[in-house]
DNA sequence: CCCATTTTGACAACATTTTAACATTATGTT
DNA sequence: AACATAATGTTAAAATGTTGTCAAAATGGG
């Protein structure tokens, strides 16, 4: 039985499809071809038949890509077409924007519970979902399917309550910590690395004032 | 004049080291060879060689890499040396979030202007910093040393600030706005499309449980 | 219903990125 | 001061990712 690795730069770029092709089913665009998606989304037709190919062809010749049909598609691929509960753990006003966050229902992301220790946080109302101390956490891991740990604390202590989130059964972390967690294999982590990004940022600016200053 | 252009991969990387050669630097440790430090980040040590030589080699034969030199050659080399200022549009949790983060200012992030539309929010105090309304960005952006635009805020909309922001001259934005913007060449765009980073995440969880089934 | 046109899927060529191998250079011990 | 050891910088090979090309298949107009 051969099960084909699809590679991650190939699901980068899977949501970024989705979008596109969610804004064209709202405009109420029905077929496209990967000509017109490439020159919208700035990036080869090759590459987008070659990845959509990935997964065997969604396409037909001679008409092109039906909007609705790949969008659904893609949303299954991503998981988008089953529901996924998830707890944020730190509810500063990072935790605060993410529980916030109405997209995420609306793609099957469900927002069921909120920890911090800091007892003026505790009992804080968002979205409907009461914070809760630390303490409450493993009780309401164990006893609800969580399916995603949304890690919103300082890099201190991140490693620690990852660690006891994947003793209590969590499966997937959204780490939004600037530290490296260690887990165990397969257990899914995503980092969102900050300032790494903004780092990243700062030096492309200064790359091109460089390149802009030899070019005199 | 030959300019050797650094492959954005190898800049990707460079935060992460940079993160953990502070680490280090912290604990006292003066001196790591790429052995060493492949162990601890778990990534090969031919890897490292090679991205650090982009930068003409920072290592001595026999010996490695000093570790305190190292970490700020890479700070150089990401702008980390310099002082960027910033104002967010968008003075939502995720605006206050960011203009709350203390290391940004560390790494000489200065957080000096934020920006929202909506009048309940004007001015709100985030970190010594009032929040002002929207018509007095083009004001502020012009009269003040402004090198990086933070974009906050809902996606509609988001597009057209840019623009603004452009054309009043930033030139570098950090967009956290799920679109893509559409900017003249030369303005450096970093962005953090969050919703794709959890979407990479379910599809990772999805695809572990099928591998588990198919194994079976 | 035929045929020109469109457009995919597949494959091959090309480019980039990553890893491995090793010659060279410095270290530090005797 | 010589030499065994350590570890870089560099080059080569392998792996991965991207782009170009084209045959085959479907469309849709006449």
């Amino acid at each position: 039985m051969e099960i084909k690795e699809i590679s991650q730069a190939v699901i980068g770029r899977l949501p970024r499809y989705y979008r596109y092709l969610g804004d064209l089913k709202d405009e109420g665009v029905e077929r496209i071809s990967s000509q017109e998606l490439s020159e919208l989304m700035k990036v080869t037709a090759s590459q987008i038949r070659q990845d959509f190919n990935n997964f065997g062809g969604f396409g037909q010749q001679g008409y092109g890509y039906n909007v609705e049909y790949l969008y659904k598609e893609i949303g299954k691929i991503l998981g988008l077409d089953q529901t996924h509960h998830f707890i944020i753990i730190g509810a500063g006003n990072l935790g605060q924007a993410l529980g916030g966050y109405l997209n995420f229902e609306r793609r099957g992301f469900i927002f069921s519970g909120m920890f911090d220790q800091n007892p003026a946080l505790v009992g804080k109302d968002v979205r409907g979902v009461k914070v809760q101390p630390m303490e409450e956490m493993e009780a309401f891991v164990k006893n609800n399917a969580v399916d995603i740990a949304v890690l919103t604390i300082p890099k201190t202590g991140a490693v620690d309550v990852a660690e006891k989130l994947v003793s209590y059964g969590i499966k997937a972390i959204w780490n939004f910590a600037h530290v490296d967690l260690n887990v165990p294999e397969g257990i899914q982590v995503e980092n969102v690395h900050l300032s790494d990004s903004l780092m990243k940022l700062s030096y492309n600016i200064n790359r091109y004032n460089q390149s802009l200053m030899e070019n005199q």
